[in-house]
RNA sequence: GGGCGGUUAGCUCAGUUGGUAGAGCGUCUCGUUGACGUCGAGAAGGUCAGAGGUUCGAAUCCUCUACCGCCCACCA
């Protein structure tokens, strides 16, 4: 008799599990080159700042997969580590500077940079806390930074070597600028927003053309027309004056099959230099420009996004500013001739919301059409060799359906801009060469002396170059994805022949949430297949969004969010963990609300309470005894044997196939409804087998510990284990246990006792009245003798009465069962005009189910068609409930 | 505009080679039975969005429709 607290009190034992574990070393995986690994790199959380329900599912599936793989005695590791970010840290600290009124500029970068450190650090270590809060049994001796030294060397050694194939190429070429960020951006690092606008519609000399943005009309350099056009067609190749506030200005016509003859005039006004669209058409129309003389590129807008000073009167306005001012003017000359409402989608930054400048940059680009990669004879781009990757099989996605929106957006990809006008981040080891007066201006203001570092003579070098005093090093840094992109391999020591490297790359799971399938995913995809030719990953797994219990998203504004870090002080971290698991599928969203928690609450003191009941009914002897399957006595015990045996061999199947939400609610159900409901309340009685009582509890323990790691472990320990749980054996299929006919017979019996108890509950008698029975039990009678016991207790039975076979008993309910028949006799309790209604309802019910069967069973192609298997067990039902009927009918009598 | 999902019990969702519709929560009726009221026993509740097709048999496969959602593109 060994005696546990009534409740699981999480908070008191999480802790210092967590210490025990990690100290003991289980986190950190011995390489063994005789076996294959199993590597998760997580994907590193924002330096910026709190957990989040996504990083918490994130931790809690891949901790289930790394603890499942090592309790399968396979060399695991998961390596942790945080991402710089840098926009998103840059913008966190500007915002931070900004309360005390302080700008990055007051600062100067080098100031600036250490406040960012300060802050980093600060977030860093409460990540830290939190991934440990979760559970997560990662290698923390590993731990990664995407800034660290060893990561600086890994970016910058690929960006030399794509440099050097001629794969990265500096070039003047339209953008995406934030105004506010002063920075580029990726094309997908562009949200949208739906705003409600003004279309003017402005005479354009002989033409009308609408517009949202009027103020780019400083910019004009063209007219488009659809070449089809038959209104304007003639048009095309002339030079036509147009009119403006500020004199007049020629603009050439083009043709191009993008304009739509349908929207507006069918004349679209062409800005070139400010518009991805009419950049384009500029591209595709460059001969008619130079036939005309026209210089297609007229820069209007700065990186402030205020009119240039070519702009006269209106320089140094917004383009809101000028907006207003220029419609003003135009209005006054005549030349609007409506304006009309209009909504449209706005493009806007995602990391501040400011709305996007496209604008002429000088930028840094990746090609990701050049082909590069060699393959045999041939060599293919980046872009074919990440699209062909997933096509053979080298990389499953999981769920499968995201390979389509893979290949879409892989297809789609245009240059990859990675250069970015931000100080935080990795800076691009590219020197240009100057003259002595050139690099005093420079130095003065750099930012505003971008047009002295010419390409002619820049080096790139991880080294400063020798002559120093004559280069100045490129001042923008890498974009944060350039650097997350080399994540598996950079983590395990590369550029240097790390062991580490050697035997754990490539990793094995991939684990993310959709969002971030094309900013992450697919770029680790590219830059590992460039520069190691091999996959980054075997798998990918995509969890869903959490969003509340009305399927919206969870936001701070929205104040519908569940702080994972409260949900754990309340409930404890397990029934967090499996409330993120369960109930969740790959690839689809998911509710979460506390009762959800708090029903895994629940479970988990439900657990805690069978070992409690476990424990109190062995001995110290019992817990040193080892299980065989000699030591199943009863046919309870050889049950439940035969119901872990198959639990386990269908979790197995579960866990290969990430499913783990099955795979956790089929313990659940295992523990709840087989072993506390069924078992336990069996072992109240004469037949108690505490060997198998415990041997069943643990290896359930065992196949819950990847789930809920805590309470598990505390549970093995308080059934006197030495060693720990999390470096325990995971369980196999034992044939030894499997008792077919036991298993079947106690079926049986359980059925039957729920019979009993059913119609019982329906005949209002109360539970805890005893009442008589008789059982006819024909070739069951031995089986219901040995089981005496467990029936009347269960079933709440005075005297049970059981005989081979037996007369009709007058006025007593009868229960068929099969070809048993019990009788309860109840005549005193009961109305019985009612229950003879019942009965009769009952009977139509199975006579409707005989004929179903039987429609079954006659119909030719059934019979032809339906595998054995399935005909025997319709045989045999219909036979049953023959006799059932049958026997009702007699009763009825 | 292009693509992808979803629609199953009052709610949140499972349902993996097509073979008698499931869970949790909620509801109702009982219950102080040797662990657990963070509990137990029992019950009610579904023409699986709609229409057609394939099949002996469809929630499951195909086609169309409706509604909801997401992603990509971005038309001035």
């Amino acid at each position: 008799m060994i005696e546990i607290e009534k409740a699981y009190e999480a908070k008191k034992y999480e802790d210092k599990i967590y210490e025990k574990w990690e100290s003991s070393g289980a986190f950190k995986p011995k390489i063994d080159k005789k076996k294959k690994p199993f590597v998760i790199s997580m994907p590193p959380p924002n330096a910026t700042g709190v957990l989040h329900l996504g990083h918490a599912v994130m931790l809690a599936l891949e901790d289930i997969m790394i603890r499942y793989n090592r309790m399968k005695g396979i060399p695991s590791l998961w390596i942790p580590g945080t991402d710089h970010a840098s926009i998103a840290t840059q913008n966190k600290v500007e915002q931070l500077l900004a309360q005390k009124k302080i700008t990055k500029y007051d600062l100067g970068r080098e100031e600036f940079l250490k406040e960012v450190d300060k802050f980093v650090k600060n977030s860093q270590s409460t990540i830290r806390n939190q991934i440990r809060k979760m559970g997560s049994s990662c290698d923390w001796t590993r731990e990664r930074y995407t800034l660290d030294e060893g990561l600086t060397a890994a970016v910058q050694t690929v960006f030399v070597k794509m440099f050097k194939d001629d794969l990265i190429y500096r070039g003047s070429r339209i953008v995406n600028w934030c105004p506010r960020c002063e920075s580029t951006l990726a094309d997908d690092e562009v949200d949208y927003k739906e705003s409600g606008e003004k279309l003017y519609w402005i005479k354009y000399g002989p033409f009308t053309v609408a517009t949202t943005r009027p103020e780019t009309k400083l910019g004009d350099t063209a007219v488009a027309v659809n070449p089809a056009d038959k209104r304007y067609k003639k048009m095309i190749g002339q030079v036509f004056p147009i009119k403006s506030a500020l004199g007049e200005y020629n603009i050439v016509v083009i043709g191009d099959k993008s304009v739509d003859m349908e929207f507006g005039s069918g004349a679209v006004k062409v800005t070139p230099a400010h518009s991805f669209a009419d950049f384009e058409m500029a591209q595709r129309n460059k001969e008619v420009f130079k036939k005309v003389g026209i210089e297609p590129m007229k820069e209007v807008i700065d990186e402030k996004g205020r009119m240039k000073n070519n702009c006269g009167k209106y320089s140094g306005m917004t383009t809101k500013e000028c907006r207003r001012a220029l419609v003003e003017d135009l209005e006054k000359l005549g030349l609007i001739e409506k304006i009309e409402d209009y909504t449209h989608n706005l493009s806007i930054c995602y990391r501040c919301g400011y709305t996007i400048e496209p604008l002429i940059s000088k930028q840094w680009f990746i090609n990701v059409d050049k082909p590069v990669i060699k393959d045999g004879a041939k060599k293919k781009s980046i872009k074919e060799k990440s699209i062909e990757v997933i096509k053979k099989g080298e990389i499953k996605i999981i769920p499968e359906k995201f390979n389509k929106t893979y290949f879409n957006w892989m297809t789609n990809l245009h240059d990859w801009c990675i250069s970015r006008q931000i100080w935080f981040g990795h800076k691009i080891p590219v020197w240009y060469k100057m003259d002595e007066n050139s690099k005093k201006e420079y130095e003065k203001n750099p930012e505003k002396s971008r047009h002295l570092l010419g390409d002619k003579e820049a080096i790139c070098s991880i080294e400063k170059p020798d002559d120093k005093n004559h280069y100045v090093q490129d001042p923008d840094t890498l974009d944060t994805w350039f650097s997350s992109g080399l994540w598996t391999f950079s983590t395990l020591g590369w550029p240097n022949k790390t062991e580490d490297f050697e035997y754990f790359h490539p990793t094995s799971v991939l684990e993310t949430g959709y969002d971030i399938l094309f900013f992450w995913v697919a770029r680790m995809i590219i830059m590992t297949e460039y520069t190691l030719g091999e996959v980054p990953f075997k798998t990918v797994y995509l969890h869903g969004l959490i969003r509340d219990k009305n399927g919206k998203k969870m936001s701070k504004s929205a104040g519908n969010g569940i702080d994972p870090l409260e949900m754990i002080a309340k409930y404890g971290t397990d029934p967090v963990r499996l409330s993120l698991v369960i109930g969740g599928t790959p690839g689809n969203d998911m509710c979460l609300f506390e009762e959800k928690i708090a029903g895994y609450r629940n479970f988990v003191n439900k657990i805690w309470n069978a070992s409690r009941f476990a424990l109190m009914n062995v001995s110290e002897e019992d817990l040193k005894k080892k299980f065989t399957a000699v030591m199943a006595k009863s046919t309870a015990d050889k049950w439940i044997l035969t119901e872990l045996n198959a639990l386990v061999k269908a979790t197995n199947v579960d866990m290969e196939k990430y499913n783990f939400s099955e795979a956790g609610t089929r313990i659940y159900d295992f523990i709840w409804n087989n072993y506390c409901d069924w078992f336990l309340e069996m072992s109240k009685g004469e037949h108690k087998n505490p060997i198998v009582l415990l041997h069943v509890l643990k290896t359930a323990l065992k196949l819950l510990h990847p789930f809920i790691p805590f309470v598990t472990e505390k549970l093995w320990e308080l059934m006197g284990e030495k060693t720990m749980l999390i470096a325990e054996a995971w369980p196999l299929e034992d044939k030894n246990t499997v008792f077919k006919k036991e298993a079947k017979d106690l079926e049986e019996v359980k059925e039957m006792i729920s019979k009993i108890r059913s119609l019982r509950s329906e005949l209002k008698v109360e539970p805890a009245k005893k009442i008589n029975a008789i059982i006819y039990a024909g070739k069951q009678v031995k089986l219901l003798e040995e089981k005496r016991e467990i029936i009347e207790r269960m079933a709440r039975l005075e005297n049970l009465q059981i005989e081979e076979k037996g007369k009709k008993i007058e006025g007593a309910k009868l229960i068929t069962h099969g070809t048993m028949e019990i009788y309860l006799p109840l005549k005193d309790m009961i109305d019985m005009e009612k229950e003879a209604k019942r009965m009769k309802e009952e009977m139509i019910k199975k006579q409707n189910i005989i004929t179903s069967i039987e429609s079954k069973l006659s119909n030719k192609g059934f019979v032809k068609n339906a595998p054995k298997e399935l005909i025997g067990k319709e045989k045999e039902r219909l036979a049953k409930e023959k006799t059932e009927l049958a026997k009702m009918a007699e009763n009825m009598v």
